[in-house]
RNA sequence: GCCCAGGUGGCGGAAUUGGUAGACGCGAUAGACUCAAAAUCUAUUGAUGGCAACAUCAUGAGAGUUCGAUUCUCUCCCUGGGCACCA
């Protein structure tokens, strides 16, 4: 239900008494249609390319046509720009207020799956309720240009842009970990997931790795946020913008692994599968010897050959001991447990038998930890010199020997079991495996700090679990298990328990490896953890317990040294048990102790060989939705020729027709279920090939419709050069600051003539909430285009402001589930469209959240019933009045107290033009209406007491207010005599020697408190006003017969007497 | 936790940026008109005391600067929005 009255839904009509004659009603209902109707036939909003006239672009976030309709808080963000727009026109621009929809989106789709209907019939349902809306509502849309994201003439041009991005390598596939909603079965960008759930459904976010189109905006994060300089947004918005870039400037610097316990290759043993000639000649593959293909070559291709035959004729014969011995170790049994399904084995010492090492066949070798296990027979007691020379070499190569007897083996075989066992836990401190030969290569580990200063006080380094060195550093890390399982546990993290967990930070300590801090040269501990994100900086950190905070959280956790190298200066130091992160004085850091803190950047930088580095937290964009309500992404992939782009000629690549609108459980969208859509001639070697599946996400249309609204029919470009020109650069009278003009070439060459880059849209209103998404994607695209030179701007907004929300009316947020949302219909047919738009903006500060409520909306509608009945006296005043303010019966004194009134009237009306005009500026419509109210009340009180007002005042009154209601402004205009709209008919001016006071009141003060009011005159000298002040007799009481101390007196203002 | 707004009558909110706090509007109370109601008009409406003139207290709380603070500074509390381990 709503929350207004059931008595108030009958109108409130005006009842005049004035004498015998009965006067018209305010019927809004006939006023408004009418000029609705008028307007349009007359096509007084349609914009003119390329007119004289100097231009104004305004410009709305265009709306998502939802199935719940208009909500109240578009209208006040349409209000707003429209009053602009008009205040504008009048003012003699060529103004270009446009229209439009942005109609790709979830809920649509959602509609359409539960439904069955077509989005685009649900779309075109929907934009006609909106239009109907809007168009009752007056504003000054220029309807000729209403575009439609979801319309194939304006998508193809979304597709065309995209794959200019592709050409020119900003469009990538990569597969990456995304941020997957199992219940919308989408893939997310980051800015779509809001606390761990998904923005639209709430659920949980999973992680998943998916092939992903990508936009590299990271490429323009530099630009994005240098160039909020040069354009004019409300500061919160720059700041809410630069915090998303989240630029820091920082250093990245080395840290070597100690590398002592690294080993050297091993000699003459060729490495990798790959590099292998097979002995057997074309046939050796797989299924060779035991049947698989061997992971590691210990020799190199002639030795295995000619050793090979022998070797697997061994193991067909084996003896007793061996064959018990392979019994033991083939089971994997040596093997900790792991759990099912991962991986193969990672940390398993697999056996093999009668493997060939260099020139021997040992008995049996594990690999990764470089073991021979040797089984000595009596027949082999006189071969005891040959075994010791086998052992030497095979030590030379890295290997461990054991040995056993057959007679040992065959009576206690767990003993020899548990002596392997032992001899694998002590030699796993010492070597690496083959394959992952680290032996002569220097390790280190690159960081990025933003506190380079602060080195000596970093006492050990953390690694993002999923930092790729970990991995590396696999066979060196002591306690790999326990590593593992961390990484293991936090890869399956969702994101909300990564979050949620916000406040424990964990981590573990890879074992056996060591960093060295390069100013310290001290061993410092290496640890991964998840408060460490792989994405950013460069995965790894310095820790700095001491001067950070998270840092010294874990360092307490686990006991992690902790050394405070900055002293502050001109602050109190921190609180006890707390890390001190700010600038200061460098302390137990050698030879730059005692350096201030922000020097001592760059000088240590260059002291241990870091790189001075700027970082972004901003990431790319994934463009990839696996939906069907959206633009599909024109490529076509080709198993011979990759990627190509569908030719231009062929866009755009239309939305076919589908059964089912549900994504597939595969994650694909639900068009790689159209068989005869997706397969294609590739464009390029016309074999046969695939179409991308994948549509773009809802905000890919809105990155560039203002730019169509400049040529919204245009089939041959997606907007032409010269309307381009002419909208966004076109200066104004009275441009804002501008810098010079920048000619820099295009980086892809070629383009228009003569861009200077300065210009944009001159105003654009929206919500908060796209002020960084929206906002960035769109800067990001045109700068694009830019690059190009395909707009003539190097921004596209000049200036962006921002409304504030409407709530209902306890403060919570309107929605359509709690069921405290507004009808605007309803509103528009008891209030008046006039009505609504006044309220809406009288409602509280333009920039703020409101609370809505309809009680309030009759002050306003009062407040128009006024104006009309001031309006109806004037128009139906005896003709040769009417060009002067008048009384009935005018006599001798009362033309002096005429001319008194006339002359207050046109006082306030001039103060009243003023303040609109400035109030308007700042978007301060609710004073600026306050102001209307006040000359409203006075104009009637003058009636009421029997004096006039002048036409020409009222008509000027009406001018200003037309912007906010237009429609009674109109009628009553016309009412007056006026042929032509009022919308056209220009702003007035206010005279700056008429608003000027020659006698004012101001206050005076005894000790700060107000005792007395005295009037002045303006003209009066400061000496004689402190005079009549001082005289006053309410002021003398106060002063009870002190002297003055100190007389002060502010112009205009007050007088304060300190006694 | 960090960043950005904001906290003023019963309610939405003004206040020229340090100068008469509460404009304008809603609501409320009384009166006029009316058989009556609605609508409209008139008056009152921050709180407390007083017949009154008037006085005192009041802009989230507490301090400070100042002749003077809603406005500036510091500390704290609360509300809304944004970000969320960004090194």
């Amino acid at each position: 239900m709503r929350d207004y009255d059931h008595k108030k839904l009958d109108p409130p009509s005006l009842k005049l008494r004035t004498g015998k004659k009965k006067m018209t009603e305010y019927n809004h209902l006939k006023i408004e249609s009418k000029w609705q109707k008028e307007w349009e036939k007359k096509e007084v909003f349609q914009a003119e390319n390329n007119s004289k006239k100097p231009k104004f672009y305004g410009l709305i976030e265009f709306p998502y046509p939802s199935g719940a309709g208009l909500h109240v808080g578009h209208i006040r963000s349409n209000t707003a720009m429209d009053i602009i727009s008009r205040k504008r026109r009048m003012e003699g621009f060529n103004v270009l207020y446009p229209i439009g929809w942005d109609a790709f989106g979830l809920p649509t789709e959602n509609y359409a799956i539960k439904t069955g209907i077509h989005p685009i019939k649900v779309t075109k349902d929907n934009t006609d309720i909106f239009r109907k809306q809007l168009k009752a509502l007056g504003f000054s849309f220029d309807w000729s240009r209403e575009i439609n994201t979801t319309d194939p003439k304006y998508y193809k041009w979304t597709q065309w842009i995209f794959l200019q991005f592709f050409k020119k390598g900003l469009a990538y596939k990569a597969k990456t970990t995304i941020n997957w909603c199992p219940q919308d079965k989408i893939g997310l960008a980051n800015e779509e997931v809001v606390g761990g759930s998904c923005e639209r459904c709430g659920t949980p976010v999973i992680k998943k790795e998916k092939e992903q189109w990508m936009l590299a905006i990271t490429k323009y994060a530099d630009r994005l946020d240098k160039d909020l300089d040069t354009v004019d947004y409300l500061p919160k918005i720059k700041i809410q913008q630069r915090n998303w870039i989240g630029r820091s400037e920082g250093a990245e610097i080395d840290f070597r692994i100690n590398s002592t316990l690294a080993l050297p290759t091993s000699p003459g043993l060729p490495e990798g599968e790959g590099k292998f000639v097979s002995p057997f000649g074309g046939e050796f593959k797989k299924g060779v010897g035991e049947g698989e293909m061997p992971r590691y070559f210990t020799t190199n291709p002639e030795l295995w050959k000619a050793l090979q035959g022998k070797a697997l004729e061994m193991r067909k014969n084996p003896t007793n001991g061996e064959k018990i011995m392979w019994d033991l170790l083939r089971r994997n049994n040596l093997s900790p447990t792991l759990p099912e399904g991962e991986g193969e084995n990672p940390r398993g010492f697999h056996f093999r038998r009668q493997h060939i090492v260099d020139r021997f066949i040992a008995d049996f070798v594990c690999i990764e930890k470089k073991l021979v296990v040797e089984i000595d027979g009596d027949i082999h007691d006189y071969l005891k010199s040959e075994d010791q020379e086998r052992t030497e070499v095979l030590n030379q190569l890295g290997f461990e020997v054991v040995r056993f007897t057959n007679s040992e083996i065959i009576k206690k075989p767990e003993d020899v079991l548990r002596k392997i066992i032992l001899k694998i836990n002590d030699i796993s401190k010492k070597v690496l495996s083959f394959g992952e030969d680290l032996g002569g290569v220097e390790l280190a580990i690159k960081v990025f700090t933003t506190r380079p200063d602060t080195i000596f006080g970093a006492t050990y380094l953390v690694l993002a679990p999923e930092h790729e060195l970990v991995q590396k550093l696999k066979s060196q890390i002591l306690n790999w298990d326990e590593v593992l399982r961390y990484i293991v546990v936090n890869e399956k993290k969702t994101e909300i328990e990564r979050t949620a967990e916000d406040k424990i930070k964990t981590g573990i300590e890879l074992k056996g490896v060591k960093a060295i801090n390069p100013v310290t040269k001290e061993e410092i501990p290496i640890w991964i953890a998840d408060y460490v994100l792989p994405h950013y900086g460069t995965g790894a950190i310095m820790a700095v317990p001491a001067h950070d905070e998270r840092d010294f959280e874990f360092a307490k956790k686990y006991g992690l040294p902790i050394k405070n190298v900055i002293e502050p200066v001109f602050v109190e130091g921190p609180k006890e048990g707390m890390p001190y992160s700010g600038e200061g004085i460098i302390a137990n850091s050698g030879k730059f102790s005692g350096m201030d803190s922000e020097k001592a950047k760059k000088e240590i930088i260059k002291f241990v060989g870091g790189k001075a580095k700027t970082t972004f937290k901003l990431r790319d964009w994934v463009f990839s939705r696996q939906r069907y309500w959206g633009e599909p992404i024109p490529l076509v992939n080709c198993a011979k020729c990759g990627w190509v782009p569908v030719p231009e000629k062929d866009l755009p690549v239309v939305l076919p027709k589908v059964a089912k609108y549900k994504p597939t459980n595969t994650g694909e969208s639900p068009l790689a279920d159209i068989k005869n859509w997706v397969n294609v001639k590739c464009p390029k070697c016309k074999g046969p090939a695939k179409r991308e599946t994948d549509t773009m996400p809802n905000w890919a249309g809105s990155s560039w419709y203002f730019l169509r609204y400049t040529d919204p029919k245009n089939n041959k470009e997606f907007a032409s050069g010269k309307n381009l020109k002419y909208w966004l650069t076109t200066p104004l009278p009275n441009p804002l600051q501008r810098r010079g003009k920048e000619f820099k070439a295009s980086p892809f060459g070629g383009g228009m003539e003569g861009v200077e880059g300065q210009g944009g849209v001159d105003w654009y209103n929206g919500g908060m909430e796209h002020t960084t998404l929206h906002l960035l994607y769109s800067r990001f695209w045109h700068k694009f285009l830019y690059d190009l030179r395909m707009v003539p701007t190097s921004e596209p907004y000049l200036k962006r402001t921002s409304h504030g929300m409407i709530l209902a009316p306890q403060g919570e947020k309107m929605s359509k589930s709690k069921g405290n949302t507004v009808n605007p219909d309803d509103l528009i047919r008891i209030y008046g469209a006039d009505t609504l738009r006044m309220y809406e903006m009288f409602i509280g500060p333009f920039d703020q959240a409101v609370s809505w409520n309809t009680d309030s909306m009759i002050g306003p509608r009062r407040f128009l019933e006024r104006v009309w009945k001031i309006g109806e006296r004037i128009a139906t005043r005896k003709p040769k009045n009417s060009s002067r303010f008048t009384r009935q019966n005018p006599t001798g004194s009362d033309a002096t107290q005429n001319s008194l009134v006339s002359a207050s009237l046109s006082k306030l009306l001039n103060k009243t033009i003023k303040k609109v005009s400035e109030d308007v500026e700042e978007m301060r419509f609710n004073t600026a209406i306050s102001s209307m109210m006040i000359l409203a009340n006075e104009m009637e009180s003058a009636f009421a007491q029997g004096y006039g007002v002048t036409k020409k005042d009222y008509k000027k009154f009406l001018q200003i207010l037309s912007p906010f209601a237009p429609h009674i402004a109109e009628e009553l205009w016309n009412m007056l005599g006026e042929k032509n709209s009022i919308s056209i008919s220009g702003w007035p001016k206010w005279d700056k020697n008429l608003i000027k006071d020659e006698e004012i009141k101001i206050a005076v003060q005894v000790n700060g408190k107000v005792r007395a009011e005295i009037m002045i005159r303006t003209d009066n000298s400061e000496e004689e006003i402190k005079k009549k002040a001082v005289t006053n007799k309410t002021v003398l009481r106060h002063m009870a017969g002190r002297d003055a101390k100190k007389v002060i007196y502010v112009k205009n203002r007050l007088v304060n007497i300190v006694v």
